[in-house]
DNA sequence: GCGAGTACAGCAAGCGCTTTCTATCGAGAG
DNA sequence: CTCTCGATAGAAAGCGCTTGCTGTACTCGC
């Protein structure tokens, strides 16, 4: 029924051997007969079997990069680069890679799941986006992984996440901290002294390093730290909306606002805004990533932005053995603050 | 050196063939033994091999998701929601498909790169989502590629993609002519005479069925087609801003702006913004789609809502062969107006 | 207590491809 | 004119798993 290797074989009257190194080109096969073979491969139709090829070469050419939500431009957009980097930039160029993003949705076990199956399929390279779960034993589970992983000879590069301890996985990490600790340190410059900060969900790297940053920042002012003055929620605009107005309600004379990123951000303006206060005139707000959306809010948001694209792009190439991997494995990568129109002089009235 | 069924087989003191029928679970096996394999599976830590399994049994639980752009939201919430219906609301449910999306970055090449890849994984199913190019030659490429994908028992779904003719692959198509018409009759109904429209790449459907949609609310109400008012662009936000500053130096009386999508609408909004008119005071803006951060931009942006979210877990679960195709395999889900702040009467002045 | 039926378990034949090793054919080298 | 070497092509042995078919014990029914 399927069109077989043996079947174009045996129409370009070669063998099937034959066949198979022309549709590598890993071997020298003369021109005249890799002609007629490719003739016969487009005269059938022919379409390699991926298992049985993966099967035989003991290798695949997938490449699994895993996002935490790719409902979120901020995944989409690393995604996109380090899969532009992968197919390579033109059509069918850079070997025919086949790119995959796995949704994890944040679960842990799903992020297991993905990884097994992806080792299962004998994966030429995995790449992890964003933040972990900070878990131990789900920790150590996706450390043993990832060293089976490489063991295997799969490829393994983190994009935006910490260094795995006790893996060889290349890490590209973002400075969240130095990033969160700079623009609280311009909030504070600005005057301000009763800032509510709206973290993530609790039990990631990213929420938490960039709540720590925030708070040494407050710390270096001499401002205590209150815990009322700080909401967990979700990384998305509605959990933004809802954790303003618990701020609010728990002290009303905040001068700002620091959101765990920047749809959170979106949803504490316009929370903000239902409630009759100005930004910044009342209350500023600032945000983290610096999405494309972010510069044509309005005020405009004052963010940290964060170069997804470039980092994405580099974490594909390392996956690809087309760029070395940074020394000691690790690299971190600073955010830049962006000052814009959403953070200013909290007002004198309050 | 890696563990293979044999060695479980051996541990456990059973057959090959009795590994594999506990590992798949569609045959008797004793639950002494079954225990006995699991057991050996997990001293061992054995892992499946995919391609040898898939190879053998002559199916793999791979399914691919093609999707134009990943970094924009419009695609990732569909991705996201038919990703979740296909690998189960739960951590390792739902039988443990590879849900994967691949990026086609809107290129017909990498778009039939893709459906090769996945036809040569045998993959259970295909969704492909978003517009397509209006180019004859791809689009019988593709439709060819579709056919043969089905004949191969990968069930092919279309998902805010219009039906492909001469193919058995089930779509669900997004009422984009209807959706566009009625939101330029919302501002022809405020009184508008002068719009301007910024539609996206000319080659896509997407495109032109908005733009038909628009011009034909146009015609309608007596106003004839003037193409200095359409302008061509990218669906992205700087595409809507440069687009804008175009439409406005052409004619700078225009009193609305239709946008192509909403992030179009964005940069629009900023361009009219930097040069000095109000919204929707001076000039009203509409967009379409109505992503997560339409609601809070200022003013609220006037929108098209389309149900990303259940189409694709519609999609989903049709792919998945959990719901019924619709009849005659195509079903047109309507878009909703959604009147908000940037869309208001036109100023007497102008 | 015996034949029939049932419930498991194993054998072995592939699935379609890659790749090592071997064979063949010329062309220069000696 | 024979020998050797380079360039190609083929034969065949798997890669690790699934599954149809073939046993082999038992369990029942009468």
């Amino acid at each position: 029924m399927t069109v077989t290797l043996a079947d174009v074989a045996a129409r370009a009257q070669v063998s099937p051997a034959t066949v198979s190194r022309v549709l590598n080109g890993n071997y020298p096969v003369a021109a005249a007969t890799r002609e007629r073979v490719l003739r016969a491969v487009d005269e059938l139709d022919y379409v390699l079997n991926g298992p049985a090829s993966s099967l035989a070469a003991a290798t695949s050419d997938l490449v699994g990069i895993l996002v935490n939500d790719i409902a979120d431009p901020f995944f989409g957009i690393m995604a996109s680069a380090i899969q532009a980097e992968i197919c390579g930039p033109g059509g069918r160029a850079g070997g025919e890679r086949l790119a995959v993003v796995c949704n994890t949705g944040g679960s842990p076990e799903r992020e297991l799941t993905y990884l097994t199956l992806l080792q299962r399929q004998r994966a030429a390279a995995v790449v992890l986006t964003g933040g972990a779960v900070e878990d131990a034993p789900h920790a150590a589970a996706v450390a043993a992984k990832l060293r089976k992983l490489t063991e295997a000879g799969t490829r393994v590069v983190l994009c935006g996440r910490p260094p795995a301890p006790g893996t060889d996985a290349v890490a590209l990490t973002f400075d969240n901290r130095g990033g969160a600790r700079r623009l609280t340190e311009h909030l504070l410059g600005l005057g301000h002294r009763r800032l509510g900060y709206i973290a993530g969900p609790g039990e990631r790297t990213t929420t938490r390093h960039r709540l720590e940053g925030h708070r040494a920042a407050l710390t270096a002012a001499g401002i205590e730290e209150d815990p009322r003055r700080t909401v967990h929620g979700r990384y998305d605009r509605q959990s933004g909306y809802e954790a303003t107005l618990e701020l609010l309600r728990r002290d009303a004379s905040l001068t700002a606002v620091v959101a765990a990123n920047d749809s959170v951000a979106l949803g504490a303006c316009a929370a903000l805004r239902e409630s009759g206060l100005r930004i910044p005139a009342d209350v500023s707000v600032a945000g983290f990533d610096d999405l494309p959306f972010s510069v044509d809010t309005v005020p405009s948001l004052t963010t940290v932005r964060l170069p997804l694209a470039e980092a994405g792009a580099r974490a594909g190439r390392i996956a690809m053995g087309r760029e070395e991997a940074p020394p000691g494995g690790v690299a971190a990568i600073r955010g830049e603050l962006m000052v814009r129109g959403s953070t200013g002089v909290p007002s004198a009235g309050k």
